[in-house]
DNA sequence: GAATCCGAATACCGATTAGTATCCATATAC
DNA sequence: GTATATGGATACTAATCGGTATTCGGATTC
């Protein structure tokens, strides 16, 4: 009775369990300590789920990757592209962002496997490839969206800009892991204070 | 011929080579991935020289540890001591000596160690614990040394102050590491100067 | 110079891993 | 209702790991 899936259904529901549990797996154990059979068993399926779902290991963890990291982009993207607000706006709003995803979640999920992820593409260039894609899409902007004009972190190339607010952020997010209490998740909105704050100008009044 | 070396020497001579294979392997497979096989043949030695000074991984990574973050947090305490010089001055030297640290030695060697090590300590409580003692050592200041009086990093406290660099610095190794193109080293200069140039007062002249 | 001691080499163990091969249950097709 | 195709369970392999027990060779000691 508890068989009134299609087949297809059974498919993708055990596909997105898969994700999931990886995930999960991957926070707790980081990604070369996490077995396939754990990451199965998390599921509450077994490896051959696994195998059938995905071509081997690397190809869980870029669809892992994907799933969350793409999503967490995603919700970044969208928060930022509300071009009408004033930026000082959106500093503050993903400020708040920010905070929520170093917390929120299965306890400190999000920032682990970011963490993760950067890690572990950095000796597997077939994972650092798509996931340069994703924290660097090939949009040029003419300004950071974080970056209030006056603010010294205007006066950057926004690429320039980019790479230092992403910086600070995974930076943060592992510093948050290991010492919360020297680096409370709090800290991300003053941190982030300091870097869009206006400038002092060389000219004082013009 | 070749043995004119006292057993003591033999002894410290080979615990040398060892920690320094083992930072090798650690950067080139994480510490998770390195095996103790692995660093004892790249030390020119077998794993009966590993146990034989160490009693097991874990006092191996804790040794590999001291011996190079030790190393490194001391020469940039050195560094900062330098009480005299203007604050400016120690921004700038700060700067050089992170852009070369993160490129010098056995190609990003240190950086990546680095990352290792805070992403390793997250999961292991007593490597953790030795970790913290080193990166945050007892010492309260009543101003960060790197944060010029006049800045907006001045006015907040010393620890919050610390703790925001320290994630700028380890974030932007690891972004460094995973995107060079896009991170090159010689931004984190940049960003420092961000942080420490003199804040937008809110009383323009007195 | 023989006896001893000790640090490192060697051989081995149980556990664990990614990946494969096979089997089975059942949703689907006819 | 029967045959088939497919997704997932089970069983297995070869390789690798940390750790241990034992052995070996040369430095140390007397």
């Amino acid at each position: 009775m508890v068989e009134r899936l299609t087949r297809q259904e059974q498919r993708t529901r055990n596909r997105l369990r898969l994700l999931e549990a990886a995930e999960k797996v991957f926070a707790e154990r980081g990604i070369q300590g996490a077995s396939l059979d754990e990451v199965a068993a998390e599921a509450g399926l077994t490896k051959g789920a696994v195998y059938s779902n995905f071509a081997g290991k690397e190809e869980l963890v870029l669809a892992v990757m994907w799933h969350r990291l793409g999503e967490e982009e995603q919700a970044q993207a969208d928060l930022l592209m509300c071009a009408d607000r004033p930026a000082d706006d959106l500093v503050k709003m993903y400020g708040e962002h920010w905070a929520a995803t170093a917390r929120g979640g299965d306890q400190d999920l999000y920032a682990r496997v970011a963490v993760e992820f950067m890690v572990y593409a950095t000796r597997h260039p077939g994972i650092r490839e798509e996931l340069l894609t994703l924290l660097f899409p090939p949009t040029e902007m003419r300004r950071h969206p974080l970056a209030p004009p006056g603010s010294a972190l205007a006066d950057l190339p926004p690429e320039q800009a980019d790479a230092i607010l992403k910086s600070l952020d995974i930076g943060m997010r592992l510093l948050t892991l290991l010492a919360p209490e020297h680096c409370p998740p709090e800290l991300f909105p003053t941190a982030l204070d300091l870097l869009t704050s206006p400038k002092a100008d060389s000219s004082p009044e013009g």
